[in-house]
DNA sequence: TGTATTTAAAGGTCAAAGAAAGTCAAAGTA
DNA sequence: TACTTTGACTTTCTTTGACCTTTAAATACA
């Protein structure tokens, strides 16, 4: 596993290094710099330093233009409330974004990788097996209990 | 004369060796090697590398996708596996048991507080909304995922 | 000089092509 | 009968390229 996207990821981290909270690039220079298309690094941007993820991009075009990624610490607390209101308003929940929802977490640093491991686990539809039709509802009450969960730990 | 999913899982140990914990493979390029459907590769993977059998599966798709396999640490194993076999052995389990199970595994070191908590509430009545009858079954399944994803850690 | 216009330098968007792996059912084999 | 093998089709993730929008700087002009 080693792919273009990952190693920009990479190379976007270790840029901001571990304790700042800002870095500014720019994005035809990073793509010279990897040999690709600009495009692919709003590609790395969007999956991988999303708002879900921690981070807020902002960017500014023309003469001088850049692109800054700030890497937001949220409080738990709020975060998972967020979380349980956005995500599940309504619900039901696919697996799929339920999955992303637990690595999300992981990636923000607020569960580690063992809650990760449950988490996932629990809203496959490999644990909901029910006939058809209702999964969805259904993962969406797991998933809730068990963020609920989360917010008692410190 | 062996048989060809029997060759693939040789194979495929031996790149695992006696003691890696963990291997990736590219399910095309094996194929190829085995000049096989790629299919196939998954068929040895279910028979051979369940977690029944000691091994997670990771994967992933797309370009430099891969397919991780990772060996259960046994002892741990043994232990997740009991329980699995002996608590969920009919497919159902009360919320009460499965509570049970989960404190149990946090007295026997095997996962943490939050771990538990995450458990306790996935398995509760509240996280299995159903009209009715069966939250039993369903109960077992959701606990049987979460331990055998709890196999992998560590 | 001050404002309006043009140009060039960024970054953004989106869809298509490519690169894996997954699924499932049908056919083959022991 | 149960296990194995295959192949067609699906899903997911990545990469590229063509075209669009915004902005700062340069230039023209009144």
């Amino acid at each position: 596993m080693a792919i273009l996207s990952d190693h920009i990821e990479e190379f976007i981290k270790s840029l901001m290094g571990e304790y700042d909270k800002m870095v500014e690039l720019q994005r035809n220079e990073l793509a010279d710099y990897f040999s690709c298309a600009p495009s692919q690094i709003n590609y790395v941007l969007a999956t991988r330093f999303s708002p879900e993820k921690g981070y807020l991009i902002e960017s500014r075009r023309g003469g001088g233009g850049y692109i800054r990624l700030v890497r937001i610490n949220p409080s738990k607390k709020e975060h998972i409330l967020a979380l349980v209101s956005d995500k599940l308003r309504d619900g039901k929940i696919s697996q799929r974004d339920a999955q992303t929802v637990a690595s999300d977490l992981l990636s923000m640093g607020l569960i580690d990788s063992k809650a990760e491991k449950i988490l996932t686990a629990v809203v496959s539809d490999k644990a909901i097996h029910l006939p058809v039709g209702n999964k969805d509802k259904l993962r969406a009450g797991i998933l809730k209990e068990a963020l609920l969960a989360l917010l008692g730990e410190e």
